[in-house]
DNA sequence: CTGTTAGCGCCTTCAT
DNA sequence: ATGAAGGCGCTAACAG
């Protein structure tokens, strides 16, 4: 069934030329006779030829071919960017390569090898942040370009990438509760210190303290919740949160997936919502217009359209200076928030 | 910044050996001197030494990787049988090239392609069936091992596939509507000859018209929708069969997502679920347990494992005899069903 | 315009 | 146990 490949010698010989005139026929560089270049075509036809591409890669020092890494491409806002990247990459001849993240171990042996071995032209990194300086400076020195979406690290030697006003979106989820008069305002995100560092939800609750504190209420430390990263969790955090004496009034969500949790604890601790109880999220993904959940929208897939618009840049231009891009975030007033009872 | 890359050689040199030695040591080949091996990995070590991925693929004539040809792998139930397609992969050598299809011209020049240019070790197809005999035939000659996942086709010389029970599915929702009482049931799915030649929503009302044929009832396909394979599309196709004057009492839907559809339809005709309306729907994707959709359980996750699985199988044990294997769905009775109002 | 000649970096016999 | 040599398939530089 897997009979010997057709090389380029066989096109060669069959055409009449040499290997190299077929090679510069295929790529159609200049300088061969048109009628040589289309017996060495038909030659291909006939013969079915499709060039080694390991040969190639190996000879041009070319790949043509991206990784990515990126986690749990399940998820909604993950796997929004990721195929907005993709889209990007349709139509150019690069290949691109998935490296999934589903443990920390992974993510650590990903970030070391992937950018340093010379498989890919480039590496997208999505919603992944460099643990630490020591982490970013290897990706500096990393052999091929790295580009950086949904992550980030305060070093000064940056990365080129795109990031999401994340700290912006907390503040307004937050800014929009205290408008509609909420004053008691609680939060359900993850840990900081969660093993695959992921940087989004504690810049959320940044901005969610920076809203308090810009309209003089005391840091509710007690009315956050932290729990595993999944609606149970955010279920679970929720609850406590909610059952104590001064229940907060509106709960901001580090994501649509956790207020998903939040609606389910009020429901489950006979909250009406939102005349008991206001919930945002954060993600506008597509289940949070179907339940009517206000929240606050990111740039999902343009985020992965940019940053592998920025690698193909750097690929093509050579090095571009780092750049740091911001993209907007906005509310997208629903149906789970309202000013609080009396 | 992208000083030469470190090749054997220079390895071998540290080390005092000659590449050979390295080439074998690396491996773990046995025929080392156990000090050679390790003043090997030292300098491997020291230099930071990767291994050039495209000379070993030319050298041995393996690619160590799989391509993946998907379409819309933002749709939930597509990358929940990519996700398991991958987590197979984590502890392979194999890194695996994804292959989004976003347009029908795509799928094909993706299909005539992918399998025949040797890039890949092997190829998985997602949930895109073969079109014709032609099809068929062209994928079976070609140069590496190709499976198919939720794709099929009646031609008899096949293809390693892992296949979900889709009449099975269909039929049971239609029998458990017919359980509950119902008698006009009205069917929202796709196109036969929507662009990507998708097969499940046919096949899906297949068993829907034989579960009414063996309870005795005419087909009504006046209650057949198709439209837009989308929400709006089930929502607008619903709108027209349920303001019938013998409008239908219960709906199968061809996926979750129509179903979704079609629960919008039944809200703005006023339409109450389930009293008014049973909508039973297909996948159970997150959101449907979410909103207590009764549906149609199919085995995502487990199908691309499977697949991806059956693939590797014949990477190491060479050729393989073809199977198909069919998947098991279950019933998941949630809220959206009950019996017709009298 | 086209053929020839060297590698690209690695693996793999075949000697030693 | 190790070194030397040839080749994987292709491209690129250099002659003609």
């Amino acid at each position: 069934m897997t009979r010997k490949p057709v090389t380029i010698h066989d096109v060669a010989r069959r055409a009449g030329v040499s290997a190299g005139t077929v090679s510069r026929a295929m790529a159609g560089r200049p300088g061969v006779h048109e009628a040589t270049r289309h017996r060495v075509l038909e030659a291909v036809e006939a013969l079915r030829y499709t060039p080694n591409l390991a040969a190639q890669r190996l000879s041009t020092g070319k790949h043509l071919s991206i990784a990515v890494i990126v986690p749990f491409f399940t998820s909604a806002p993950v796997s929004a960017r990721l195929n907005g990247a993709v889209s990007v990459l349709a139509n150019s001849p690069y290949d691109l390569i998935i490296h999934s993240i589903q443990t920390p171990e992974q993510r650590d042996s990903c970030f070391q090898l992937i950018p340093h071995r010379r498989q890919a032209d480039g590496v997208l990194i999505i919603s992944l942040s460099p643990r630490d300086d020591h982490e970013v400076a290897s990706l500096r020195r990393a052999a091929v370009p790295v580009v950086l979406i949904d992550s980030d690290h305060p070093s000064v030697t940056s990365l080129p990438r795109v990031v999401m006003d994340d700290v912006a979106g907390g503040r307004k989820a937050t800014e929009y509760l205290l408008t509609l008069g909420h004053r008691r305002i609680g939060f359900v995100g993850d840990r900081t210190d969660n093993p695959f560092h992921f940087i989004w939800s504690r810049d959320r609750q940044l901005g969610y303290r920076q809203a308090l504190e810009a309209a003089g209420l005391p840091p509710y430390s007690g009315l956050c919740g932290e729990g595993e990263p999944s609606r149970a969790g955010a279920r679970s955090a929720a609850r406590a949160i909610l059952s104590t004496p001064d229940r907060p009034t509106a709960v901001v969500a580090a994501n649509d997936t956790r207020a998903i949790g939040v609606l389910e604890a009020a429901r489950e601790l006979g909250l009406r919502v939102p005349e008991d109880l206001s919930v945002i999220g954060y993600d506008d993904i597509e289940i949070a217009e179907l339940i009517g959940l206000t929240t606050i929208r990111q740039p999902l897939g343009a985020s992965g359209q940019r940053g592998m618009q920025l690698l193909l840049d750097r690929l093509v231009g050579g090095a571009v200076e780092p750049v740091r891009e911001v993209l907007p975030v906005e509310l997208v007033a629903r149906g789970t928030t309202a000013p609080p009872a009396r």
